[in-house]
RNA sequence: GCCCCCAUCGUCCAGCGGCCCAGGACGCCGGCCUUUCAAGCCGGUAACGCGGGUUCGAAUCCCGUUGGGGGUGCCA
């Protein structure tokens, strides 16, 4: 029986947590519930400069929101610095490292007088300098040879030593850099499979190196593809809409969100892609996952999250729906009740839904102009208007039903001329004044159920202000 | 520049030597349904980058090429 596996998401508080991280974030978790494994969090805070704790919680929660669960406390780098300096320290002793006292500028005008690759030159291997403060950690890349692995994602792949250079494991102010702590990290939290984005493969040949000279052995690695944008581009914070609290206050839902990013760079062998997460999780072999980088499509993502809006019951609906209606208005509470599967079936996002329904609790209606004129000028308009507030005036408070408006509406559409050549009336043309007018748009949810919803009060004070703009 | 990765419809995914003159999904276009808009249903559009091999047979294997991406920090 080989050992369970043990895989973790870690990421750097620099910045909120975005899609390409919840993608890799994912594939770690799949992975781990589909194999009964550990899934673990590392937050990698090494960089005091850089590090912002605050952004450490919108990483956690967005995760949680997510359903990402994670096992055990979250593991912070800046509370582990004296094991990473242990190991530094052995690399020292065993000769695999040495202390360095170039300054960053000086190893880039060094690279910019002899040209080729860039990179350190090795100018302080073998000067025998003492390690001491304000001195570099390096790692001494062998010279010949090769460091490479089998990535469950993209097979083999290998580096010349040749190629690397010696990297830094300890900064001047004697802070462990990423190659390091995430080395000794990994063997300490004796981590099985490291799955991450793509843009680490280059990191790997060092990481395996730290980890051979320390004498911890190595885990599996699989290296998930880039999410990219329209521009084929790695997605990125400061020119793409990636922020995952974003797309959760711009009502998406956490199950479709997680569902559409299992669709990138993976799909279930039986095609279908809208399913319930445990299905997922059942499914997902990172064996099957596509090495080539994925397009972060929105509109899909949209798509996905229609289909999740409309698998919702009523009751559920409203309660995801509310935060997104005015909050403490109790009209605008009433209003996604009274019209919730009509407005549910109608949005791909949650916070479309304010927008379908808002007639009901302003005491106005916001009239698109533009849409008001069309319905003005077409034809039988006035007649419309008038023959349904005349009709609609004798139903009642008792009768005032979506059927009996209907039946109002339609006399008022014969009335006005508005019949096919059968003499049925044109509901489509003797509804869009009324629309217009009642709630301000062209478009909206079923219009005899809106106006039920209304009231007869407000509706008939609408249709009468909407005449007084007639001829 | 150098190193590494990748390559099927516009996009995401299927295809792992014959079932493929390539299938599904999003998008787009058209139709049906219909009180608007959606949804739903039906139909259409559209791809194996190129060149060599290997093989009786290649989208599938190999080589090359072209194109794209990533990395190249005392960031992670």
């Amino acid at each position: 029986m080989p050992e369970a596996p043990r895989c973790r998401f870690a990421p750097s508080p620099t910045g909120y947590l975005h899609v390409g991280g919840a993608h890799s974030a994912l594939a770690n978790w799949l992975f781990a519930r589909h194999t009964g494994g550990t899934f673990l969090l590392r937050i990698e805070d090494t960089d005091a400069e850089r590090n912002r704790p605050e952004l450490t919680e919108n990483v956690l929660e967005m995760l949680r929101w997510l359903g990402l669960t994670w096992d055990g406390d979250p593991v912070h780098q800046s509370d582990r610095f004296d094991l990473y300096r242990q190991a530094a320290d052995r690399l020292l002793e065993a000769g695999t490292a040495y202390a360095c006292d170039c300054t960053p500028d000086e190893v880039q005008a060094r690279h910019g007088e002899r040209g080729g690759p860039p990179g350190y030159d090795g100018h302080c291997r073998d000067r025998g300098l003492v390690p001491a403060e304000g001195r570099a950690l390096r790692f001494r890349v062998p010279d010949s040879g090769a460091t490479g692995w089998t990535d469950l994602i993209r097979g083999e792949v290998r580096f010349e030593h040749a190629n690397l250079e010696d990297f830094v494991l300890l900064r001047s102010s004697g802070a462990p850099t990423f190659l390091l702590a995430n080395a000794v990290d990994d063997a300490d939290m004796a981590i099985t499979h490291v799955i991450r984005g793509e843009d680490h493969v280059n990191g790997t040949p060092k990481y395996l190196l730290i980890r051979g000279a320390l004498g911890s052995g190595v885990p599996a690695f699989a290296h998930m593809p880039l999410l990219v944008n329209q521009g084929r581009k790695k997605l990125s914070k400061r020119r793409d809409d990636v922020s995952v609290a974003d797309y959760r206050a711009r009502g998406y839902l956490a199950e479709a969100m997680v569902n559409y990013l299992a669709l990138l760079g993976w799909g279930p062998p039986d095609g279908v892609e809208v399913r319930p997460l445990a299905e997922i999780v059942d499914l997902f072999d990172l064996a099957d996952v596509n090495p080539a980088p994925a397009f972060f499509d929105p509109q899909k993502l949209a798509h996905v999250n229609g289909e999740y809006i409309r698998a919702l019951e009523p009751a559920a609906f409203v309660e995801r729906a509310a935060p997104f209606v005015p909050p403490g208005e109790e009209r605008a509470r009433e209003a996604l009740e009274a019209l919730a599967v009509e407005v549910r079936d109608r949005v791909r996002t949650l916070a479309e839904v304010p927008e379908l329904i808002d007639f009901l609790w302003r005491d106005e209606p916001d009239i698109d102009e533009a849409a008001w004129e069309k319905a003005a000028r077409g034809k039988g308009a006035a007649e419309v208007l008038e023959g349904a507030i005349a009709g609609l005036s004798s139903i009642g408070a008792e009768r005032w039903e979506p059927g009996a408006i209907r039946t109002v509406v339609e006399g008022a559409a014969v009335e006005a001329g508005l019949v096919n050549a059968e003499g049925r009336p044109q509901l489509a043309k003797a509804q869009a004044p009324l629309r217009v007018a009642v709630t301000g748009r062209a478009v909206g949810p079923p219009l005899f159920e809106s106006l039920a919803a209304l009231g007869p009060d407000r509706t008939l004070a609408r249709l009468q202000a909407a005449r007084a703009r007639l001829p």
